[in-house]
RNA sequence: GCGGUUAUAGCUCAGUAGGUUAGAGCACUAGCUUGUGGCGCUAGGGGUCGCCGGUUCGAGCCCGGUUAAUCGCCCCA
């Protein structure tokens, strides 16, 4: 016999899974539409033109490609065929693959949309993404972002505002979370040190792991990719961690010599005008070693992470949430000059660091769920006439399917974790009444049924 | 793409230097209770020990291979 299983880095979600990541998507949605953010869904499938080549060199090969329908082999060149190279191949085979992310789509979308829409164009999208990446801990082939983007608008207003929103989502999912923040201008001060955008960016990569793996490993590998002559600069960064507080280290990199450079100042510019903005910076973090990998980002950076006091003390799993400004996505399909600026959600690291936490007690738990119990045959008809009148009046209710012992009815209930049951039997519908169940407290009474619509109500969670 | 670890019941796992009939908890079914759950007691069903081969009188256990899962590296939401 054939044992089912599923492809590695994905999963099933089970009722209980769902009910918690639904609450999890709307608390987001809620806070995305009060802010004047509109939905958008693109499809699963883009075409590999659209997305090769937008998340570096091992994007690509991250990239779910998807074969053409049909013969697809049959207008391949034998030379091709006989190479038995991949790369080769593949162009040949494969038009189609699976997003990688929610932000390229945007930009297609935003592109081939442009006259059709209202600038500043403010969209939340919430779908799964897929990567090839090999599986672990808080990594899956399939999981779901959650993306707010502000399309054509420069103001760092919208910096602000997406700020405001990550602090209202995990206030009200009660989670405490650390936001950390950098702007690419203070990482392009030093271009001068590195001098090529070659060792620009995997000195970008490397200082990116500064809170894995240590200023001491970050020296180890610059050291062996050849980037001795970025040493000053990291030390420079390292120390900066240390300086307490957000304005002191805008003073740092304000009163520096080596740094200075025009894009240094407005950067510095931005950050200061965000912190400005933004309500409250407590849980704000300035960090000028955050550098983020995609490249296209051009202006501020963030990333999320859980910091709650409930987590334990050995819970890793990475960033939760993250974003930036990034001034020329557009360009790769022909609309230049056009900003976007936007943050993303991690719905599934998310849940696994609010599941650590213990922050799922209580999560749609309905105290007024109703089971509708009919002890024979003779009653069903009865009971779901009850059934009926009870679900006009309140939330959730249902009327087993079937006529087993109460007990079976009941450990179901019980199960489910609902409030009430309304058990049916032939006295009960003789005198047209119903005997309602505290499935909580275990008290039990018989009452008619708009009595028991009343008691079942009265009952707040 | 590279390395480590693991693979025994539906789930989580135990299994003692290779030795008769492979165990536990949870879950499931039935009963204790002819119409009353969460707790309890009793009984029961359920496994070709991932797969293939080897060593041995004898393999869940040792060896080789294979597949899968998982953790980490590379890289990255």
């Amino acid at each position: 016999m054939e044992k089912p299983s599923l492809p590695s880095g994905t999963r099933d979600f089970s009722p209980l899974v769902m009910q918690r990541r639904k609450y999890i998507l709307s608390v987001m949605e809620s806070v995305f539409v009060a802010h004047g953010y509109g939905a958008l869904e693109t499809p699963s499938l883009e075409n590999l033109k659209t997305l090769q080549g937008k998340y570096g060199n091992e994007g690509d090969q991250l990239l779910f490609k998807v074969l053409n329908s049909g013969d697809y082999l049959s207008n391949v060149g034998e030379d091709i065929l006989q190479s038995k190279e991949v790369k080769l191949l593949t162009p040949h085979i494969a038009d189609r693959g699976l997003r990688y992310d929610l932000t390229v789509p945007l930009a297609r979308f935003v592109v081939m949309n442009r006259n059709d829409i209202t600038f500043p164009f403010k969209r939340y999208q919430m779908q799964p993404v897929w990567r090839a990446d090999r599986p672990q801990k808080g990594r899956y082939r399939e999981f779901w972002q959650c993306d707010i983007d502000v399309v054509g608008a420069n103001s760092v207003v919208s910096e602000a505002e997406l700020i405001e929103m990550y602090q209202a989502v995990f206030a009200r999912l009660d989670l405490g979370v650390t936001i950390r923040i950098n702007h690419r201008g203070v990482l392009d001060a030093f271009m001068g040190v590195l001098g090529n955008k070659e060792d620009w960016n995997t000195f970008m990569i490397v200082i990116d792991k500064a809170d894995k793996i240590g200023y001491e490993g970050v020296v180890k590998e610059l050291s062996e990719r050849g980037l001795t002559r970025a040493l000053g600069a990291w030390e420079w960064l390292w120390n900066s961690k240390s300086e307490r507080g957000n304005e002191a280290k805008l003073a740092l990199a304000a009163n520096t010599a080596f740094m200075q450079c025009d894009t240094l100042t407005a950067a510095l510019n931005d950050l200061r005008s965000i912190f400005g903005l933004v309500e409250s910076t407590e849980n704000v973090v300035l960090d000028f070693t955050l550098a983020r990998g995609l490249s296209y980002y051009t202006g501020a950076v963030f990333e999320v992470e859980g910091s709650d006091g409930r987590l334990p003390s050995d819970f890793r799993l990475g960033s939760i949430g993250g974003g930036g400004r990034y001034d020329n996505l557009t360009g790769v399909f022909g609309l230049k000059d056009v900003s976007g600026v936007g943050v993303s959600f991690g719905l599934d690291r998310i849940y696994d660091t609010m599941e650590a936490a213990n922050l799922f007690e209580g999560v749609g738990v309905d105290a007024t769920a109703t089971l509708v119990c009919a002890m024979d045959e003779d009653c069903l008809l009865f009971s779901s006439g009850v059934a009926r009148a009870l679900r006009a009046r309140l939330s959730k209710v249902e009327l087993y399917p079937g006529t087993p012992k109460l007990k079976k009815q009941l450990d179901y209930a019980n199960d489910k974790n609902m409030g009430f049951a309304v058990i049916i039997g032939r006295d009960e519908m003789q005198a047209n009444q119903v005997a309602l169940k505290n499935l909580v407290t275990g008290e039990q009474t018989h009452c008619s049924v708009e009595e028991a619509i009343g008691q079942i109500a009265s009952v707040n969670r």
